[in-house]
DNA sequence: AATGTAAGTAAGTATTCACTCACAAAATAA
DNA sequence: TTATTTTGTGAGTGAATACTTACTTACATT
């Protein structure tokens, strides 16, 4: 388990890489952030990139909770997709420096076993949507003449390039808001007409 | 203009980035590379800063010549976004290192006049897909149910994650085959069929 | 042949990096 | 109280960083 000072630590590291990119993501910076001494840093975690390997780790454990609690509703497909851009938008709102973790995987380039973990994220996201728009196009909830990848492609492409825009923006507009109008046009899309 | 040696130096940085990471791209690295010592990088460019302002430049008027000559076409909206799939696509298959440097904005943070240019990159590439999206609406080729910012947010957030995917699974599979078949699908979902 | 210049280098500079170590204070256990 | 463990620190370490300096070489122009 994680201790307290582990765990704000892990919270530092995201805001530091998220003011100062990963080339300012330095022992000092972080050590200055947390008001300790650097040294004091190698008490709670033995390198660099076994703090970069918690703050991927926390991100798995609590988007998986989140997901599987999803998955297990028995709400419509739709309904599952439009819970998980809700979900995910106020996340982002509360804590945006979460952003620069997660659509930033080439921070995670330095060391092979970060980058792979960087990978199995991606593609479990990738397939939890891809499950769920299969399952909508069996109960014929969800247009059929496009495979389940494709649409796979969109929803999250989609998604993933309005939360970068709402960054590069400096956060300027309502990412919740965007995020509504976003499903519905989805909605409007891929919803199965003929039936 | 650019002289041999300073093509050379940007050529070799996106390699150096492609292959490295961010972190891993030093003068050291970069040197090596071109065979070449350290000291006479600087007879070229005079800061690193300004050979990362290149390596955005070159990719801008590249990429600025390529999306005028599509726009100037007297095709069809759809006809036009499969051009820009095609030809993209191609270009990141015979070049795939490019695909670090256009899809890793992160990288560019330590300078703002860098994330700024990366900033400009982004919102023209949405302005030109916009514009043809909504071109395609007026004159009735494309589904009007749906506006067109949003079906740009698909249609670039479908290819970006594809492109993605396809850096990460170590370029397992054919990107041109992937796209043609993408817009395929993109097709299907946004003509408009009432007409 | 003499001169100017572009393009190269070896060997530095100062600074920053991740990380270590000897030791001290504080919390906990006996 | 005393002993032990945990958590902290200041002052280092060697290696790496971007960049500079003093000097050399290759070559074109006069």
């Amino acid at each position: 388990m994680l201790s307290e000072r582990q765990k704000q630590i892990i919270i530092e590291s995201i805001n530091v890489i998220d003011a100062l990119g990963i080339q300012g993501f330095t022992i000092k910076n972080l050590a200055k952030a947390i008001n300790l001494s650097e040294a004091a840093i190698y008490r709670h975690f033995k390198s660099k990139t076994e703090i970069l390997c918690a703050v991927l780790d926390n991100f798995i454990s609590i988007s998986s909770d989140f997901l599987n609690s999803i998955r297990e509703t028995d709400s419509g497909s739709l309904e599952k997709i439009k819970q998980i851009f809700e979900k995910l938008s106020a996340n982002f709102s509360d804590n945006p420096a979460y952003v620069s973790i997660i659509f930033a995987e080439e921070i995670f380039k330095s060391e092979k076993m970060l980058s792979e973990k960087v990978g199995k994220i991606l593609k479990r996201n990738n397939d939890v949507f891809n499950l769920i728009i299969e399952d909508g196009q069996k109960n014929n909830e969800i247009e059929k003449k496009v495979e389940s990848q494709e649409l796979t492609l969109m929803v999250m492409g989609a998604f993933r390039l309005m939360v970068k825009n709402w960054k590069m923006s400096d956060f300027s507009f309502d990412l919740k808001e965007s995020s509504k109008k976003l499903f519905i046009s989805i909605e409007t899309l891929v919803k199965n007409n003929n039936f």
